[in-house]
DNA sequence: ATTATACTAGGAATAGTTACTATTATTAAA
DNA sequence: TTTAATAATAGTAACTATTCCTAGTATAAT
């Protein structure tokens, strides 16, 4: 393999750490809160890296990223599919205690001592229109 | 009831004109769409007004707001439970026609033609600390 | 050391949304 | 139908979260 194959690196101390800050907590911190947290450990760290390593780090799928209303995205380190609350006053999300995909609104109330209003179920995908997918041409060995 | 217990007005020109413009399509519009829509019928209603009204509408529960990562809230008329595909390139939302709550992704794939990588599931509600809700104290009569 | 590439810090730019202010519309009662 | 109180508006400025840009730095293979 030739050296200009490699389009990516797989980390950057700023990479690995910011990956390690995320994985850490269970608070599914903001950027701006994982920038906080970094520059603890690398004062010269800087917002744009943060975001964009959050980004790659999407990306690659070792993070996740989740989206809600006011405020900023949030990130979450553990991969093993869950549900969430988010408490529409002050923002906190907390991961939901496993329950059956038919749960009650008054069970999940129970759990996690939420009083809950609504619930969003979203699918992620791309659009038939969108949709460019065909076999990968393979690079040139010309 | 004297007068200055009235706080909120039911409605008005410009949010009776939101209103059915949101109500009228499926498209999950964002506030800039509602706006240019808006505007054709009347022209000089301002994008404040429309953002003031979407929130108004959708804290009287007669819209719901759908928060996704880029770019804008979403909005939509229809109150009934239901759930949504969103393709990650373009920020098309769409309904998903109903399926069970258990439905495979093979079986959502077939259904919406979308290439599907993930799902979120969200509780919304207000958290135990935030959760100052007691008996309402009656407006002194004194 | 040389070269190629990826990555960075720092700041500027952008987009979506909210906040502010002076003015206008609406309401209920006199 | 004027008046007085309140609520809503247009227009714009301000704010916040995120991305973009650039010159410089780190890294890795040779």
């Amino acid at each position: 393999m030739s050296l200009h194959v490699n389009h990516k690196n797989k980390s950057s101390r700023q990479r690995d750490l910011i990956l390690r800050i995320v994985r850490a907590t269970h608070s599914h911190p903001s950027a701006d809160w994982v920038f906080e947290q970094a520059r603890e450990e690398m004062p010269n760290i800087s917002l744009g890296t943060v975001y964009r390593n959050l980004n790659l780090l999407r990306d690659e799928g070792k993070i996740r990223e989740l989206n809600f209303s006011r405020g900023s995205n949030r990130y979450d380190g553990d991969l093993r599919y869950h549900y969430h609350v988010r408490c529409i006053e002050c923002g906190r999300v907390e991961d939901v205690p496993h329950i059956s995909p038919r749960a009650s609104s008054d069970e999940i109330e129970t759990l996690t001592r939420y009083r809950i209003f609504s619930v969003q179920l979203e699918y992620l995908g791309i659009c038939p229109e969108c949709d460019t997918y065909q076999a990968e041409i393979p690079p040139g060995e010309d």
